[in-house]
DNA sequence: TAATCTTGTGGTCAGTAGGACAATAAGATA
DNA sequence: TATCTTATTGTCCTACTGACCACAAGATTA
């Protein structure tokens, strides 16, 4: 189990715009997609911006890139210190670096993109802090910057993804049942799945061991519990097994 | 019909990578990946370098980063510096920015690739020139820098691209046949496609348009011509339609 | 205790896409 | 005219998929 806390406030965000300290790479910067999922919703993570110029806007958890410090690393380090959760799936979505993104100085920006689950990160279910706040992607705030922009970059690509690779697990607890899964495609995808054609086309590729467990406290016939298999993506994948929803 | 012109040199390039100018942002860089596709072979377009404690050893075409540039600006114009070629398929690959990965100095850089057709730079016929020169990607030389892992991205991301989104069409004359398509597909996805199947295959898709004319001077029956018809994949694509090969 | 409700799980059936491969057509060449 | 090469059409068969039905397993309620 990773430690956990809830942090004070982000070292370095883009509060400071024009303040960013001497041992970073000025020019350029981190910012975070921090995904999860919350009651089949599927949510972003964003931190209120104190700049009075831009009250009432939200934006991506961000920061800049210390001179020794690899891309991936810069972006786990702000992840874990706003959410305090380590190892998580962390991929690099894309740079941002329009001429007059950024107020008074030029800055591209490199924007990661995470996923989170609940399980890691029960936080989610809480609704709000005084600083982060969990928004469904459907009912966004205003942003400030272009962070807009990366949003919907990011929204498009992780529907592409998940259709393509099997990280929408990474959203969801270690041990799920089917329908949670298929949940959690409808959450993403913004569709409506066939419960058992779903489940046989998810069964067949032989990517989940069962648990031989049940769900617990619901009010109905409880479900098996499920966990991807790592090992056996990574094999079928050397055969040329591709990954489809 | 875009005009060519070959240029004598590139004007900033890796070659002198202490000695940027001043109106650039000094921490990050691009580099471009150009590939094209010669005699039925995947090729990408490498310069030399000529920093003596590099000899023999080949780049990517790359430079610095205007402060009053957008990236993808800052790419096409290098890009154009380079082959003279405008307008062609350029998209942004990932940043790579390991801190070891330029010497003396932390640079990131932004990859991009684009895609050129024989037709819009005949260039890629003739092996070679003083500084610039096409490899095929089954036989590259030694890279300098981390050249050689964006080098693997790229071709593996290109791909995955190529099966998913139908810009494998960039790398072929306006006017092609279906089996200069086909073949496209068996040279960068190294494999071998059956002829009647890849036929219907596409065709069904109603992406391509009959030019109503036929292959000329080769010593066998003449194939018909198609274009590709972006209005059709734009439409396709608003209904759900997903390219796929 | 039995009826009923909800979700899980296992099936059918028909339409379709795709791989293997045969057959014919159209030109060019010998 | 025979032969060669590639283009193009068609057929057979299997596997996947969407639509949908039916039963199972518990929990709740009358």
């Amino acid at each position: 189990m990773p430690t956990r806390h809830i942090p004070s406030a982000p070292k370095h965000s883009h509060v400071e715009p024009l303040n960013s300290p001497q041992n970073v790479i000025q020019a350029l910067s981190i910012d975070n997609l921090i995904f999860g999922l919350d009651h089949d919703q599927l949510k972003i993570l964003l931190i209120k911006h104190h700049d009075p110029t831009h009250k009432d806007k939200w934006a991506l958890p961000g920061g800049w890139i210390r001179y020794d410090e690899n891309l991936r690393d810069a972006a786990s380090r702000l992840l874990e210190e706003l959410t305090g959760v380590k190892e998580l799936y962390l991929e690099q979505l894309k740079a941002f670096g329009r001429v007059d993104r950024f107020p008074n100085d030029r800055v591209v920006t490199i924007a990661y993109y995470a996923l989170v689950s609940a399980e890691d990160y029960p936080f989610i279910e809480s609704q709000s802090t005084s600083f982060a706040r969990w928004f469904s992607v459907n009912n966004l705030p205003t942003l400030i910057y272009d962070h807009a922009e990366i949003v919907n970059h990011g929204i498009k690509f992780l529907r592409h993804q998940v259709c393509h690779k099997p990280i929408g697990f990474n959203l969801l607890p270690e041990k799920f049942t089917l329908l949670q899964l298929q949940s959690l495609y409808e959450a993403i995808l913004n569709v409506k799945l066939d419960k058992p054609n779903f489940r046989r086309k998810i069964m067949k590729m032989n990517l989940l061991t069962p648990c031989n467990e049940k769900q617990q406290g619901v009010p109905h016939r409880a479900a098996n519990l499920y966990r991807f298999d790592d090992e056996a993506y990574r094999k079928l994948s050397e055969m040329g097994f591709a990954f489809e929803i």
